[in-house]
DNA sequence: TATTCAATGCAACCCAACTGCAAAGTTTAC
DNA sequence: GTAAACTTTGCAGTTGGGTTGCATTGAATA
């Protein structure tokens, strides 16, 4: 059994074909996945069954979701320890000239001082601007 | 001429009729506003006016989009003497319950420290979780 | 082997965002 | 004041990401 078929097992999602593609193709990217992106390097593969793969991913925590502004949806591969909770949130670097979306998983989010009785349970951060490939 | 009236010519808007009920509007409410409430708050209004509006108001600075993540984008007027640059930014809050996305206007978007070579230009810090009226 | 449950594939649907175009309204030129 | 030029508005339609119903296939269980 080789490391992605455990990784699935170790979350409780059943290592079918379909996952098994999907969450090698995770590993073999360096930014953030949307659903498109699945399509496209994964092209035999039925748009409803990776749309359906996603949701068990994020459900599972083997996958988080990240709303970059862009319109679209993106996904990215927890890290090992990640339980998606308030200490395991980090920033994320959406680029606006090449639309890449990144992980900031160095960059926690502080704790942040909130108005009276409100109570933080999770945050979407983006920071825009230009990465280090598009910013000459 | 009223406030709403000079806070158009202040940003160099044409004070037509619509944009004069958009601003008001929005002067009403203290949450963040979407097109489908303002559809719903001027139902004699077109929707394709209204976003329009919505635009030319987003891009002459009288208002900013929040990307919430709830699949809506949502708009609130700036501040005074908000350009939209970086240190105009502030943590903007989604209530999970209610639905209501807050500009948290005095909680300003701390310095991050980006990897080398990123830019940041912009920001979409949204925090989840539960308003005073939600959590009791 | 028969039964049951989960995963997949296909074909739609939903809906927020957006656009083309003509009509109405406003400004400018003469 | 009137005509031309430009802006705003209203209507109707498109686009595209996200989502769902349902039949089929496949795996697990009895
Ligand atoms: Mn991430
Ligand atoms: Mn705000
Ligand atoms: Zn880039
Ligand atoms: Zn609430």
């Amino acid at each position: 059994m080789n490391n992605i078929e455990s990784q699935l097992k170790d979350k409780s999602v059943k290592p079918t074909a379909m996952r098994l593609l999907v969450l090698q193709y995770f590993t073999e990217q360096s930014k953030a996945v949307s659903l498109k992106d699945l399509e496209n390097g994964l092209s035999y593969a039925d748009k409803s069954t990776l749309f359906r793969t996603l949701k068990t991913f994020e459900e599972s925590k083997i996958v988080h979701s990240i709303e970059d502004g862009s319109g679209v949806t993106k996904y990215a591969l927890c890290l090992e320890s990640c339980n998606c909770e308030l200490q395991d949130l980090h920033y994320h670097f959406h680029c606006t000239n090449c639309e890449n979306t990144f992980c900031l998983t160095t960059l926690n989010i502080p704790t942040i001082e909130l108005p009276t009785n409100f109570k933080m349970n999770q945050a979407n951060m983006v920071i825009k601007g230009l990465c280090a490939n598009c910013n000459e």
